[in-house]
DNA sequence: TCTTGACCTCAAGTTGACTTTAAGTAGTAG
DNA sequence: CTACTACTTAAAGTCAACTTGAGGTCAAGA
């Protein structure tokens, strides 16, 4: 596949492919004359890539997670670091956005004074300040 | 509360929260001469800031749920959007969690030949690529 | 009163993840 | 064989969210 191939089906544009390769998070399987050509899997690979950012991994990490190399020889105590912060995301997502729901609904004069949103949130909160700044989110936005 | 006070007990930089004021996402409640000087409640705006973040929110976006000014008169469709958003984000984390966790006990000899794991990241990945990168995540890291 | 240190402002610098641009190359249709 | 187009590189630009630095101010303690 050359790389308006990969970036048609994959929906990732052909300067972000040429980054990638350039960061060692991908790469090519060779040339035809100075076009790059990928194998079939790539699209499998950019489509962990893209999970990973979704999931709050720096292309670094990702790259260390998914390994540079062909092999993915995993750290496996990383990957369960991962997990665990991952998983502390997850929870206050879910806080958040139950919160974000009952906003929505909730007729009390503000949502800082209705009991039920204070809950939630301080739950959500708790530790999103102080200690290290975990994980944040960021929208793509393009 | 000084500048000082607020950076101790919410974790947030002094640089920070000028920055803030400055974009408006908190305010102070008056000056010592120049110092600025913070109400108690600021604690706790931070600490929906720092949730919002978490997120995945722009600061701006954040301005918007919470209201730039005093009374957030939040807009209740756009909460319902964002926790939408949240939950699709959410359960993309979780299919991410639980391929994390598999990838780090499975004796598979790679992952991606693994099933199992290649559910979970399917589950995940799901949109992930191709249509608009809802939301991504990314370590602070400081 | 004088000094000190914590605050101030404004501008510029930093980082990560890309995108854009300028100038060049090469496979392919005519 | 020529022209066209899609690719190539390298470097510079962009954006959000901050941080850093230079130069200035001022409240408080010795």
């Amino acid at each position: 596949m050359d790389i308006s191939t990969v970036a048609k089906r994959s929906g990732v544009p052909a300067s972000t492919l040429r980054y990638y390769e350039d960061k060692g998070l991908i790469q090519s399987v060779g040339r035809k004359g100075l076009q790059r050509l990928f194998a079939a899997n790539i699209l499998e690979r950019l489509a962990l890539i893209a999970l990973g950012r979704v999931a709050g991994f720096s292309l670094d990490e990702i790259s260390n997670i998914l390994g540079a190399g062909e092999n993915p020889d995993i750290d496996r105590e990383m990957l369960l670091t991962k997990a665990t912060e991952l998983d502390r995301t997850i929870q206050k997502l879910t806080a958040m956005r139950d919160g974000l729901q009952h906003a929505a609904a909730c007729t009390a004069p503000s949502h800082l004074e209705c009991p039920r949103f204070r809950r939630l949130m301080g739950l959500a909160a708790s530790g999103a300040i102080k200690g290290q700044p975990s994980n944040i989110a960021k929208p793509i936005s393009r």
